[in-house]
DNA sequence: AGAGTGATTCGATGATTTTCTAATCATTCT
DNA sequence: AGAATGATTAGAAAATCATCGAATCACTCT
């Protein structure tokens, strides 16, 4: 989620930390913040603003005075709920995907070639991120790449021509 | 307390959060995590040192890897915890200053002067902050300044000159 | 209506921080 | 020992953000 993170950027500063202390012990106002912290109004106003934007303070005339507020509740979630992302926007293509990858990739090395259609092409297209379009590759650079993966190269570029990931013509090869 | 700012400023970055939901699911290294999200291994490596030095993660060789891990007890706490500032370090002179300056300014105007010279020297100096060190006013000035906080600037004045703080010759004044 | 006062906005400046490339370090394997 | 590979550091460029002074706005009081 978006917000949270601005939620963070937020609080992390210290002039801000200082505003948001002042009001945790009472309301008040953009002149008396100012002094209090030896800053200039503007500088008071502009954070505060800002806080008002994220919903973290109120505000409110009285008289003279626009008074600011904290708004409390936003203070009592655990810190856990502002860093862990809403998984639930994975597309659960891309999910299933991971998973896969995890299962048959072990510290960036693919410990087994799946036997699966699906799973294999899968596995191959992300080895195949190491190459580049719209280039030729000539056999040794292929394998050495392929290499990085798994032992076997030839297997895996082989695989890759069946799956239409790869193709060759003579001693070359490039991405379809 | 310094190291909470500390750790609201890690926590305030696309790229670390991108990071630590990463080592939410599971302990990663340099490599695969820039992989993942595109990124140099520079760069990767620069936030998760960053984020060593703030306890936030642990690391350690395995193999040819060096394998990051959450410290997870971090994120139980709430978010109250890390915005509140701990008052206990505030040093009692200084809570004796705020009290005596809160009691007699009222809306950033000295409301009355005190009687007892200890009070009365906190407030005068408080005054005394908006004159520069190592320069001269005339006396125009001084009343100028002194007369945002109190009426009788003479008054104001002279208590300065009594209190050691400001001092005089002919025309002109300066701090001491 | 207009004077006075507090709040806000604008534009500029300077400080901080992220990111990259390139070079170097540390460890494993031959 | 030296080749290979992953991790780290140094240095530079770019982006972001806090702060300020000056100008303007909004409200109150006479």
């Amino acid at each position: 989620m978006k917000e949270k993170l601005e939620l963070l950027k937020l609080l992390a500063d210290e002039t801000r930390l200082d505003i948001l202390n002042i009001l945790l012990r009472e309301d008040s106002y953009v002149e008396k913040i100012s002094c209090d912290l030896s800053l200039t109004p503007a500088t008071i106003c502009y954070h505060l603003k800002k806080m008002e934007a994220a919903g973290v303070v109120n505000c409110s005339r009285s008289q003279f005075y626009i008074i600011y507020s904290l708004n409390r509740e936003i203070f009592d979630k655990p810190l856990y709920e502002l860093i862990k992302k809403d998984t639930a926007v994975i597309d659960p293509d891309e999910k299933y995907r991971k998973e896969i990858l995890s299962n048959f990739f072990k510290y960036g090395k693919l410990t087994q070639l799946p036997t699966q259609r699906k799973k294999r092409e899968i596995v191959l297209q992300e080895i195949a991120k190491q190459l580049e379009a719209n280039r030729t590759y000539d056999e040794k650079e292929i394998n050495e790449i392929i290499h990085r993966f798994h032992e076997d190269h030839c297997l895996i570029r082989r695989e890759m021509i069946a799956c239409g990931i790869l193709t060759r013509e003579k001693e070359t090869y490039w991405l379809i």
